[in-house]
DNA sequence: TTCCGTGCAAATCTTTTGCACGGTC
DNA sequence: GACCGTGCAAAAGATTTGCACGGAA
């Protein structure tokens, strides 16, 4: 689960894809992508923009909370952050986000709180899937490839071209369920 | 795929499990159970609120619409709609759907879309899981064993204690596809 | 009679959009 | 110099909350 030396690309490939969709380059945007690059797992816009403007003096994790569910949603610690950051605007957040997802380049992550999350999307790396604890918002990666092999099947098999599938496991993590 | 017969026993046990935790009556609430219970897929509160208002005059299926994706959303039809029926102000269906969610009777169903959806949870019946189509809106319901198993044995190996899970597959339903 | 269920209106909060300025090509 | 990228402020929605009335127990 050590996701480290997994994609010295995703920064680069994601500016060749920028440039090739006909994008200029940004400092909003260069931000924000060192930022994807470094997080294990999927962040909300609001974490992400708080990320943004914290490290732009200090280095350091994101902040804010959870959600429906009264929990205090932690973002996975992004260790040894890149000295990259600079405060961006929400509305660029989103529009950014946005972007990037068309391109292919970003996935939402629904997890049932209040907030979309989004996440970096590595072709070559492990595609993974989320788990939830409904108690204190933490949202972790996982993969299965028993679960992956299942859905592959079904997916010839439903009335539907499927184009992605995201799988949400719920419940308590272990700190919360102790 | 066809589920006709098989919850006789949803409102009624919703009925009971409300009671038990010691709710009162309403009308609202008794319409919502009603509506819930005729539908074979989630619906969002906007399609329960208007299916609601709809058939306080006639009967007929919900309207409102799809999302993000510019899709129109169509909700799945509701063949012979019980008479039961009558205008419900949107705060108490999120209200009740809230309340129904903490019982267990209603789960909700993130579908990437600009709104979460609804739908009865049936013991009994076959737990399924949801196929949406990124252009038009349409939400579908699936089941497989396979993926349920593989979920199952996944359940046991990961640092969470699951209490559910959520499987949604995106892409291009048939007619969109076409 | 007491208290819950419900409607209405106002409040929140997330995400989107309009407009203007500054940087990239 | 032309246009895109970005910030700021306002807008658009979805969902929640406060308050008061009417029905259920």
């Amino acid at each position: 689960m050590t996701e480290r030396a997994h994609t010295e690309a995703w920064v680069e490939r994601a500016e060749v894809v920028l440039a090739a969709a006909g994008h200029k380059r940004g400092g909003a945007r260069r931000a924000l992508l060192a930022l994807l690059d470094a997080q294990e797992c999927a962040l909300t816009a609001v974490e992400i923009e708080d990320a943004l403007r914290a490290r732009g003096a200090r280095a350091g994790g994101a902040r804010s909370g959870g959600a429906r569910a009264g929990g205090a949603g932690r973002p996975p610690a992004s260790p040894a952050l890149p000295p990259t950051g600079r405060p961006v605007s929400r509305a660029s957040v989103y529009r950014i986000l946005d972007e990037l997802e068309q391109l292919g380049l970003v996935q939402r992550v629904e997890t049932g709180q209040a907030m979309v999350r989004y996440e970096r999307v590595c072709e070559r790396e492990h595609h993974h899937h989320h788990l939830v604890c409904d108690e204190c918002g933490v949202v972790m990666p996982f993969s299965d490839a028993g679960l992956e092999r299942a859905i592959g099947k079904l997916s010839e098999r439903v009335p539907l071209r499927v184009s992605e599938h995201e799988i949400v496991l719920h419940g308590s993590c272990r700190d919360c369920a102790a």
